[in-house]
DNA sequence: AATATATATCGACTTTTTCCGATATACCTA
DNA sequence: TAGGTATATCGGAAAAAGTCGATATATATT
């Protein structure tokens, strides 16, 4: 666990609004149609709904990836990030005793 | 509690081993001559064992106490800073349940 | 009051981050 | 295989953060 990296990650107000509309995606965004929302929200959803550019929220999404928020799965032509609560539980543990 | 602006304050390599020294300041540092290490811990001692400049940890410091992560004491000329655990208690929380 | 010490603030420069548009890549469908 | 859609990557301009030296302020001592 990389808590820098995290934290650095966390440094950012679009990022954070990404993570928490990633925790309830059928409240956050319309219903998708390759997939429920098991295996996350596609992209361009996050993008529509952040209102910055593509490139930027792909960035944005691979930052969060890179830190161990967020984990992806591809399914055709789609890219579906979801959360990884492990690294928030495991994150929150550290912060009550390690940091 | 102002969550970005705690996480931009502990994006930073140096302000997390501050945070780490005052943990335990007798482990971390020489005894001081004015205080146990009730009060904290002075800026002079951080700045030597940083090997930063004394306005960098001044302005470090001054980051890390608006984001609620320590809280200083003036005794004297001198100026201790300690940490202020509830907030990391309440960060903790915060990453459990609503990151 | 003059000097010394500890800390805070200011101005400047450098590095990093933010965010974009353009382009590349991957996959799908006809 | 050609064209369309989704995502990733690249290059750059602007804003923010990191960091310093110089200076200001507060307190202590003589």
């Amino acid at each position: 666990m990389k808590q820098l990296e995290i934290f650095k990650a966390l440094s950012n107000k679009t990022r954070l609004e990404i993570l928490q509309w990633l925790k309830d995606p059928p409240a956050s965004f319309p219903e998708q149609i390759h997939a429920g929302f098991e295996v996350g929200v596609c992209v361009g959803e996050i993008q529509k709904k952040s209102g910055l550019t593509q490139s930027t929220v792909s960035e944005y999404l691979s930052i969060l990836q890179r830190a161990g928020l967020v984990s992806s799965t591809r399914v055709g032509q789609w890219t579906y990030y979801k959360r990884n609560e492990e690294t928030f539980i495991e994150l929150s543990k550290i912060i009550e005793s390690d940091i």
